[in-house]
DNA sequence: CCTCAAGTCCAAGATCTGTTGAACTTTGAA
DNA sequence: TTCAAAGTTCAACAGATCTTGGACTTGAGG
């Protein structure tokens, strides 16, 4: 299996953060990460199909808003807290909180 | 004129916000209408044509993030800064001051 | 070895974005 | 009434984004 690319810290860019949080399945995706803490793609299934979050989990591994980490067959993916949040404190839990009310809003 | 469209304070969502703040351009007017207050497209003619211009400002416009007012042949622009952090408190403030890192980071 | 489950890769298509030039509208002032 | 300045509209285009189906790879277990 390929070596899975992450770029390092400094490499964090706040508009690839918010591009990558300015899509609704991506947002959706932040939101179980962060409840779950780590998550392999089933846990995304219901959402979009198999293909489309490969997709979607490259796009936040990419603009430095998740690690990925190979257990076996299986890929676990978990928010880069520490990062974004030397890079941007505050950044990730507020954009969460947000979204969490918007979620519950349309319940 | 046409009367000009701007979405109601509750019609303002986070992904849209998020989207019209990840962009390079439409960050950097954002950033010039803080220290500005209020400004004219004649303020923004270095970074981009006048037509893309009206497109950008539109975006920004269509997220809730800016309010266009029309005087005279004129429109001034200027920051939802209240209605931004009646909905999201504090996001926009925190987001200008990432970008504004990273601008001087730049320089 | 064979097979299954987890996930990726690839090619294609539909749609959305950002950008442009040329023509236009509106208003203020000469 | 004519003119210029401020800004919009429109059609067009290149490139990015999102989504899909099908074939593929990789590792674990029987």
């Amino acid at each position: 299996m390929q070596r899975i690319h992450h770029p390092r810290r400094e490499q964090i860019h706040l508009a690839g953060v918010l591009d990558s949080l300015s899509d609704p399945t991506r947002l959706e995706i932040v939101l179980r990460l962060d409840t779950l803490g780590e998550a392999t793609c089933a846990e995304f299934l219901d959402a979009c199909s198999k293909t489309n979050l490969t997709y979607h989990l490259r796009r936040l591994r990419e603009a430095g808003v998740t690690r990925v980490s190979p257990i076996g067959t299986q890929r676990f993916t978990s928010l880069r807290r520490k990062d974004l949040d030397a890079r941007f404190p505050g950044l990730l839990e507020m954009i969460i909180g947000f979204a969490r009310e918007a979620a519950s809003a349309d319940a």
